[in-house]
DNA sequence: TTGATTATGTAGTAAATTTACAAATATTCA
DNA sequence: TGAATATTTGTAAATTTACTACATAATCAA
């Protein structure tokens, strides 16, 4: 139905779950996709080196009803603007060329993160969010970054909110909660040994843990409730880019969540805040 | 060779000009332009009431070498034409639809800061953090968050880094700056007036002033370079989201240059900065 | 009206795509 | 390991699609 906003991406992150064959189609359309969409199946086919109906099967797994179809939603998909898969920036970049690979990258993560959104978690930590005492933010590295920025969303609710950025008050509060209490880890790793001790130390309260963390990761077992987030990147080279990008959307979406359960009744709150921090401004 | 931007304005164009059968064919196209790239070239001769070559002629009269390249180029063009709606989020919304709008947003705020981006700015900017002795990132409120987040990824460079959320401490660096200071301000109006102030006591010693913030604002007039980031966002109803992110991703984007700056022989250092961080994951 | 010009459609042809099926390859389980 | 089974891939034929050549119809100028 929905035509796919970045066909490329599907495609890239597919490849290694498909045969042969069709990942020697996958391949030839990543390395030349405009041409990809000029050219008749039997081209394509012979640049791959398999068969013509390789290639439409191929198609088909990728959700088009033939290889037409398949050139449409490539051209679509291609028109969109945003380019290449994950794009690197390499050191015979200049000015013109880098700055548009992050933005691309960027751009891609979150429209990955968007089509394997994990709705049902999403819906449970608002559950959560919106029904807590109090609510810690922790993370740390650039994730405590995200946790600030969190409390400053979630102020606004209403609800009390904390960010520690040291790993001892993180225990410390840990260590002291109960009912009512909500941890809220982020963590693109879920792998940080004294953030996810806190959370071991956390559990053992009546405290609820929701973690912002990757699937099956320490972090990610002691939480009550977990959203996964399913970004590649490259953590051992680069620096955490676009992973904290989706944290912080992920985020907003939590806070729009809670504010929806709240209701319309809760808007002149939101408005009150606004007018106080009118005079601080030009 | 190139594609027409906007393929159904040139076709609405020139319709009087077209013959019978040409005009029919392009009142069809022009009625259900969708499903006209997803038709066979027999279908959409039915469609317009005229003959299957007539329509292929009308292709050829718009520069394509045939009917699927016609489609081709149609689909782009509609493709790229899809203008950007800004899709609020409802109090009728529910989990299925508001995480999706909020990502979509995000998307589009990061498309369009990629379309416009002011990268003399940022080119200028590079280098003066390049050649920095120290670079402070003041910001407030969530802007403090994307200082933060600053301050984690240029630590890395070897260049000392501070941040402070505190109003007070801002100015008592901002009064102490020297020569080789670099003061690197966040704001998204350009409006908060303590910023601002610290802006202009900067101003008065031998330090450089750049800032990420709105064209034409208080804070970008004390600047001696401003990165100006064209965000649309009702910061009077809503909290600012999409801003930030396209400020963390121009964050990126300097890092990105001052490394690039460095050459390849600075990537020891950064290999060492991640080894100490080994010990710290599970 | 008539001849010339242009526009449109018919029918056949070539090309491209898809389907059905068979061969080849990989996988499973004894 | 090796037969049984499932999966993958290619071949060849069928079908759909698009294009070309040509004939007919409409339009226009004198």
């Amino acid at each position: 139905m929905t035509s796919e906003p970045n066909l490329l991406a599907v495609i890239q992150r597919q490849l290694n779950e498909l045969n042969k064959s069709e990942a020697k189609v996958a391949q030839a359309i990543l390395n030349a996709p405009e041409e990809a969409t000029r050219s008749s199946i039997a081209s394509l086919a012979a640049a791959a080196g398999v068969s013509e109906p390789s290639v439409n099967r191929f198609c088909k797994r990728f959700g088009a009803t033939g290889f037409p179809d398949f050139k449409l939603q490539l051209a679509t998909s291609l028109a969109s603007g945003v380019r290449y898969v994950s794009r690197a920036v390499e050191f015979s970049d200049d000015i013109n060329t880098f700055p548009t690979k992050l933005f691309d990258n960027a751009i891609n993560a979150l429209m990955t993160a968007k089509e394997e959104l994990p709705l049902k978690a999403i819906a449970r930590a608002v559950d959560q969010i919106a029904q807590a005492r109090r609510v810690y933010f922790f993370g740390l590295g650039t994730s405590a970054a995200v946790a600030r920025d969190a409390e400053h969303k979630f102020f606004r609710f209403n609800v009390p909110v904390f960010t520690h950025e040291d790993p001892l008050m993180q225990r410390m509060l840990a260590a002291s909660a109960g009912v009512g209490d909500l941890f809220f880890f982020i963590s693109h790793t879920g792998r940080t040994k004294v953030l996810v001790e806190a959370a071991e130390i956390a559990r053992q309260t009546e405290a609820t843990i929701v973690s912002l963390t990757a699937e099956g990761s320490p972090l990610a077992d002691q939480s009550h409730c977990c959203i996964n987030v399913k970004v590649e990147e490259d953590t051992e080279q680069y620096l955490p880019m676009t992973s904290r990008l989706v944290q912080l959307v992920i985020l907003d979406v939590l806070a729009a969540g809670v504010t929806l359960r709240r209701g319309e009744g809760f808007t002149p709150h939101l408005a009150r805040i606004k007018d106080s921090l009118k005079d601080t401004r030009f």
